[in-house]
DNA sequence: ATTGTGAATGTAATGTTATTACATCAATTG
DNA sequence: CAATTGATGTAATAACATTACATTCACAAT
């Protein structure tokens, strides 16, 4: 199995549940809210949760907000995002909306300060928590 | 009492044990772990280390890593930090190194994003996990 | 058909991180 | 000295995440 180009078909059970359920909510849901929506559909433990979300982060459907210990659908899951380089977030505090967005200056200049300390760079988290302009 | 040009001699003595601690550790600590090294010194409950760890962070004298939950010194507590402005991080997953650094076009970047769509920032998080040189 | 393999699942228990609630103490000020 | 405010002590609980172990499923090789 490859991990280009997934499409939700290819999802296993548990996969396909936890994605519907971050696909459907308009802001990003804990494991464990994620575990009380899926409970009549079966889900027992945390576990299960954790599992699928770390197949569907790795497949890059979902994002994790390390900053809020939640997670949200990709917003452009076609290409299962991991084709778009570095993902920055802003985070509204109020109603909880998440935009997500792709720039490549920051991300050069963040390649380059890697670069210089020969720091090799493996995950890197950027994101905003503040207000939207809905909630202002 | 001002935030600004905050010394470490002003602090109480529980911010002031958990500032030293983190000061002269060589990573991140968890709060727990924290709590652990300051049992001797009369700390019973986490409670203690997160009241100290909250007034720390708003003078600007630890930073709270949000990728790995856990606290750091400021590399240059003299000014609390808050006067540089944006601060991301280079996190070592091997030692635990940890490095601060403020770039101003990224900072300019994510100001002017904001902008343009009306989000009112509040806290920034960059952090970079990977491997630093000594580890490589 | 059978068996071997790897991925996914079910379940319980536990570990780790953070907060709520409430009582007390200390410093400052009016 | 009363009133207020900030800091502290303690217990309990909530929220987030992992370990351990048994089982099941899909599928390829025999």
């Amino acid at each position: 199995m490859t991990t280009q180009h997934m499409t939700t078909q290819q999802l296993t059970r548990n996969q396909g549940l936890v994605f519907d359920v971050l696909s459907h909510s308009g802001s990003p849901l804990s494991a464990y809210s994620i575990l009380d929506k899926l409970r009549d559909s079966g889900f027992r433990a945390p576990l299960q949760v954790y599992r699928a979300l770390d197949k569907l982060l790795e497949f890059g459907l979902v994002h994790r907000l390390e900053s809020i210990n939640a997670f949200v659908a990709c917003a452009h899951p076609e290409d299962g995002c991991h084709a778009h380089g570095l993902t920055a977030f802003t985070i509204c505090e109020t109603c909880g909306k998440v935009d997500e967005f792709h720039d490549h200056v920051i991300e050069d200049r963040l390649k380059g300060f890697a670069k210089d300390r020969n720091f090799k760079t493996g995950k890197t988290t950027i994101e905003i928590r503040g207000t939207c302009a809905g909630c202002a």
